[in-house]
DNA sequence: AGTTAGCACTCTATCATGTCGAGTGCTAAT
DNA sequence: ATTAGCACTCGACATGATAGAGTGCTAACT
């Protein structure tokens, strides 16, 4: 059909132009970006027939037109191309990333700060899923008479810390047998199985030992516990607040949403595998509703694979972002499989 | 003198309804919560007078009155006694703070995640300097065939990690041999002390050693570095939406202020040596100019001291908010040096 | 001398009104 | 199928009138 070709034209017309001023579009605005030689009457039938379609609607009753959710949706998956970075671009991003590549927290800190200062948007970094995480070495660091610090170390490369107290005097070579015992019996697992239940079994087959000391093994298992939560990052909050479609109602919304990591985190692992780009009402929650989350994997290893997502409004420049996003993506993979890797 | 008194009486009447309602207040209105049984004209003199005196001001020609930033200083100074919190409250703080307390780290987010939350404001909790921190224990983890990890541990109980990698195979004994050599010559450092040029001498002493792993002192020097400098916590950034005197323009700026934490850090511990609450232009910012930093230290030892703050409006319940975090810095004191101490 | 009542005055917030311009939908001509 | 032309709608903006809150001042009061 040739009359579905140009009317797509037009959306995408319209949609770009939008995204770029932030004001309605008319009929004539149209026509002057426009390949085809046509009138904004023409124009103007087509952009009626888009907004029965549900593609376009009107602020008011004769303004200029702006895209709909679901044309925004339209423009995503048939419409737009994501636009390729150059290489003075690349090397940029791979420069300041390679400068935050000390350990996996830092280079994604780095990510989501390098992400949010290139568009503007909010950034956020999830770590790999640590429930798949295995116990590199357990360590025992004593930090007084009474006191000592257990310090877990997983194959992700995370470490974890917890101090503890006991009634006993703390003696280097008490620290150092259970440093032994411990690590004999922990290390090489998962540390979603370091439960309750086995850290129980784990106590009687220490026999004495652990009756010297029962909170070392409380302290090991809280730190295998915190270290089976995925680690996260966020930068760029700052953006949030130029954002005009957040009235300062739902702006805090969003802020909180921000702060409870937890809640976030599911949101956003569920875009990375899907399609990548969810917006408005996609993502099911109030406060979200006039903006847009970006997603992209990275991945490190087979099975060690994290999420990259972008926060931002609607109305933002996706050809662009996209790429950038997805560029952002190899190289942080590439740089943890670094970190990582033998 | 007489009339002084009631004027400071009137001064303290408007600050305090002020805070509470936001509006301008009249002479009427302040006539209504005064005890003296004087007339609003009466009242209206007084007021003319205190605005002469730069302590109120009003937004336009007979509107209610508003107090200045002096008027403000003059209230916090000579008028306002903190409340005291009651024993229900107190015990809602500790029972917090004692679920958080096991690292400094997470004590600390605790503390601003619970002042934000009682209080409305956006909450800053700095660590003790870490410039005299001084080396507990350096750890080497294997992390892969040609990949380690460097744990320092400082005496704040803190810990940096660092990955680094060498050209040759590491192997265990070889990270064994580091272990002992570094920990010997280290421990018990400050972490200041580890410069280049204490790096370099320190390279020379190891000899071959240092020839075959140039990486590790690299990665130890920095992780020393990063333990010096102080450890930052901020929480409830999203209540920064909810406070009026910040339009959007602002509010970003203070939002990049939070986000740069060395700059905010300077700022908030000279405001913690000092009087303890910072308003308006007193803080020397222009992003801030409107609002109003209250600070307090806690002492886990001697020598052993952070800052706990709270970046508000200037229009806040500061008898309250001050016992609040005054409340919290002791907690966090005292819980900071059981965490740390023999 | 300090306090009070009364009054004119100022300024904001709000609503109704009118005008301008952009952009539409429709109709009739091409 | 496309186009030109025209009447219409609606928001943005300026103008003007009104109500209400609160002031400053003056003259009277204790």
């Amino acid at each position: 059909m040739e009359p579905t070709k140009r009317k797509m034209k037009i959306l995408e017309a319209v949609v770009e132009a939008y995204i770029k001023t932030g004001d309605p579009i008319g009929s004539k605005a149209v026509c002057d970006v426009l390949d085809f030689n046509v009138s904004s009457a023409t124009v103007r039938n087509d952009m009626a027939e888009l907004s029965n379609l549900g593609l376009l609607e009107q602020p008011h009753t004769s303004s200029g037109r702006v895209p709909t959710e679901l044309g925004y949706r339209v423009y995503l998956d048939e419409l737009m191309k994501p636009e390729p970075l150059n290489k003075k671009e690349q090397a940029a991003i791979r420069n300041s990333l390679d400068l935050g590549a000390d350990t996996p927290e830092s280079l994604l800190e780095t990510a989501a700060e390098v992400l949010s200062k290139i568009t503007g948007c909010a950034a956020f970094a999830a770590s790999p899923p640590g429930d798949n995480a295995v116990i590199r070495q357990i360590r025992f660091v004593r930090t007084g008479s009474y006191t000592a610090m257990v310090v877990l170390i997983t194959s992700l490369g995370t470490v974890k810390t917890k101090l503890f107290r006991c009634d006993y005097m703390i003696t280097p070579s008490l620290l150092e047998m259970f440093d032994r015992a411990i690590n004999e019996r922990l290390s090489g697992r998962l540390v979603t199985s370091i439960t309750p239940a086995f850290i129980q079994t784990t106590a009687i087959s220490l026999g004495e030992m652990s009756i010297m000391m029962p909170s070392v093994l409380l302290a090991v298992s809280e730190a295998a516990k915190e270290a089976s939560v995925d680690g996260t990052a966020i930068r760029g909050q700052s953006n949030l607040f130029s954002m005009p479609e957040l009235a300062s109602e739902d702006g805090k919304k969003v802020m909180e949403l921000l702060e409870k990591t937890g809640e976030l985190s599911k949101l956003i692992t569920a875009a990375g595998k899907g399609a990548g780009v969810l917006i408005g009402s996609e993502l099911h929650h109030p406060a979200l509703s006039s903006l847009s989350i970006i997603a992209a994997q990275y991945t490190a290893a087979p099975e060690c694979s994290g999420t990259l997502a972008l926060i931002g409004p609607l109305r933002m420049n996706y050809p662009k972002i996209i790429s950038t996003l997805g560029y952002v993506a190899d190289v942080v993979g590439e740089f943890l499989s670094e970190l990582l890797d033998a």
